[in-house]
DNA sequence: TTTGCAGCGTGACTTAGTTACAGAGCTCTG
DNA sequence: CAGAGCTCTGTAACTAAGTCACGCTGCAAA
């Protein structure tokens, strides 16, 4: 199946086209949002700001998928202490929050896109919290270099800073840290400022499986 | 503002009353769910059965709400690893799969109700994380005593076993034996098997406004 | 009564998070 | 180009939390 284009939903008149580039901050916490979102192209990232201070990734937002995050704002009113940046250049949907309801009340179509939009990314922060509680930080830092490297079609530097993977791995940046040097000593990959080097993919791919006992 | 009634939602002749005691188990890990609940009295506690076998507390239901994991799979049809138990005696009202999807197409109230749910629940799981993030497992078990207290009416006995704590904590069992030795050490309580007399209230409200640093 | 089980306690150990730095490389600006 | 001020990284020392491997206790059913 294809991704869902806001044609299906909606008539062309009632939406507003937008560009953005990449890593364009597109919601910070306390925003109120006034539009419906969807995502055409492109990727956005979605993060938590916790109370101490800890940011974490809680899920994706791929193309023809829209933030429910700014959906359930429109609808409650209320603004989360969430923050939304793009990872990819983006083309993105702007639906006016009158329109949205209307859509909402007349399209079952669109009404059925809109909650298994919920439905998703409930599931998603689940899942975020299954991967947290049962995984290893060894496990997931292995896990986000080596998708990093297989969506980038095998590149080899990764361009990261310890600050952006522990945020994505959901620890502390001295921990990304300490583990990358330990990766380095197996020969899994070389450090830089700003960038790592991929060399033993395979190794890496076995940390994700890894366990000791 | 008072509590939603089903009856505000959806005509009588739609709905299945039911009567459920504590403690009972609504909803397994796999179950596949094929009617939408609403919560008419008492309160229900899911929790997530993590691949490493850890369970965690995600969020309660309160009277006047819906469990929006069935919904949610019952508009999505995949089971979840999630599981849902009667904190206190239920009454309940199932409505079937067909009549909730007319009633979705049909009322603009009921759609409203759907909605808000899935907002409500999805602040409720980022909630939740935030404070696993952000708080110490002395702050949350310290939080978990204290609330216990005041729902109950200041009894001073409070019945749960240190693994039903853990869940709600977040933590495992061990390091709540643990936690709970030391607050007995300082005079917040006392242990029995099975049950834990609070002593010190005022002692375990500081607690989780506790910083050290 | 003995068998079994749920609940609890604890030591020893590992993993992860925190604190508190210092140093390294980049960029801007005079 | 020198230095100032960033951002990014490295690391030691410590604390908090999770895990493993037991053994014990109190209750209840056979």
């Amino acid at each position: 199946m294809n991704a869902t284009t806001i044609g299906q939903l909606l008539p062309a008149d009632k939406v507003q086209a937008m560009e953005i580039p990449a890593n364009t901050n597109l919601y910070q916490p306390g925003d109120v949002c006034n539009n419906f979102v969807f995502v055409e192209t492109g990727r956005v990232r979605v993060e938590m700001l916790a109370q101490n201070g800890q940011q974490l990734m809680l899920y994706r937002i791929q193309a023809g998928e829209s933030c429910v995050l700014t959906t359930s704002c429109l609808l409650g009113g209320d603004p989360y202490s969430v923050q939304a940046t793009a990872e990819t250049d983006l083309k993105i949907n702007l639906v006016a929050k009158s329109e949205f309801s209307t859509a909402l009340n007349q399209s079952e179509n669109f009404r059925q896109f809109v909650f298994n939009g919920f439905c998703a990314r409930l599931t998603d922060v689940i899942a975020r919290m299954n991967e947290l509680a049962a995984t290893t930080v060894d496990q997931r830092l292995a896990s986000v270099l080596v998708e990093r490297y297989e969506t980038s079609g095998a590149e080899s530097t990764i361009q990261l800073t310890h600050e952006n993977i522990a945020i994505e791995v959901g620890t502390a940046r001295e921990v990304v840290s300490r583990r990358l040097a330990a990766f380095e000593k197996q020969g899994f990959l070389t450090r830089q400022r700003g960038e790592i080097q991929i060399r033993d993919i395979d190794g890496l791919k076995q940390q994700i499986e890894h366990t000791d006992h």
